[in-house]
DNA sequence: GTCTATACGTCGATAGAC
DNA sequence: GTCTATCGACGTATAGAC
């Protein structure tokens, strides 16, 4: 699932040893994402690991040193498809507000929001990955600055000299909904993040129209 | 820590059977609350919990079933102290945005962001546990709920009919925030959180005093 | 009620065959 | 490169002494 989308699982002709190779990483790849969501780090097996990819113990060890290696790894790929989604919802449409609410109800019922709190746990407990994560992190954070930065420039009146890191406010806003509709969706209503949105953008636009203590 | 608030851990008379039976559970408690906290669920073992409170593995099982009742055990007194400290924040300041940023500083600075991180997932992952804590959590909701009902009912011009979750928004973009901050203190200045929350109430208010499309 | 000792299973990781 | 077999370490849970 997670991988699938950066190589094609099943190509038509025969394949050559690295190819063969990079396969298998990616199907222990797409496997572990599944485990860990589902188990947790600590909970996950390298044995279930393995045979949910359909290979053995030893397959796993010839692709990867440990286990950590590999959550390293599968860690990584989700922060590069975080940015390709980040780039996507930038080019599809840079009005910052339109069919966001959609995306939270889909994130809801995927494995990601499993995998972030996992990720999350584990760079909070090893802070050398932590570094690691927020350096990859880097990117689409600058991207949903760009994208809320635009979304601001087009307030009535304009606002672009604000200090004050509303793309922090936008992510965690989302975060947080993600999990709390997952274990109650009543709670959460599919256009509550798009309400919150156009009230946090109402209130900074009012508040420039006329500065208030 | 999470515990000893209910009981004094040091009490000056001698103690009946019941009483130092009471005494060690509530050691035991505060122990897995900082292991899970550091080791995660499945990384606690029942063995270091044990030693961390000061007892032997013995001790621990004539007093909980198993690993499992215990985590819920300490996941239903996580719920009783949020009622307890939305209960303390309504009582002292009914104005609902004062002081909410130092709130959040110390919130990241805890173990409580791990533990609930770590009880989102085990919810999530045990369905019958995500209901019982759901009904735990009712009334810490409802107290939220009420105290964001005033909140709005003091905007100008007041908001009372409002069929938005917006306390589910406050909760959610607090709990998002702690969470960003742990990772990157840099990023979650101290007063975004009162910031975002003026915004949004601002949003609401401006909203009610000229409708828009 | 709590401790020590231990049975039993599982996991991570390795070695050697193919 | 991958598989099977296996080792050593560790974890849960129990049994019986005190």
């Amino acid at each position: 699932m997670l991988n699938s989308q950066v190589m094609d699982v099943q190509p038509r002709r025969r394949l050559t040893r690295a190819e063969a190779k990079a396969r298998t990483r990616t199907l222990l790849l797409d496997a572990a994402a599944e485990v860990f969501a589902r188990k947790g780090f600590a909970g996950a097996s390298v044995e279930e690991i393995a045979e949910t990819a359909g290979f053995s113990i030893g397959a796993f060890y010839s692709n990867f040193a440990n286990k950590d290696e590999l959550f390293v790894e599968l860690l990584s790929t989700h922060s590069r498809n975080q940015i390709a989604e980040s780039a996507r919802l930038m080019d599809e449409r840079a009005e910052g507000k339109r069919g966001l609410g959609q995306q939270l109800i889909n994130a809801a019922d995927e494995d990601f929001p499993l995998l972030e709190a996992e990720f999350w746990l584990y760079s909070v407990r090893n802070p050398q990955v932590a570094t690691a994560l927020a350096e990859r992190m880097r990117e689409p954070r600058e991207a949903l600055k760009t994208l809320v930065g635009e979304a601001l420039r087009r307030l009535d009146p304009p606002v672009i000299d604000i200090d004050v890191p509303v793309s922090v406010v936008v992510a965690s806003l989302f975060a947080g909904l993600v999990r709390q509709r997952r274990i109650d969706p009543d709670s959460v209503p599919a256009e509550l993040y798009d309400q919150a949105l156009h009230w946090l953008f109402a209130g900074i636009a009012a508040e420039r129209a006329q500065p208030q203590g």
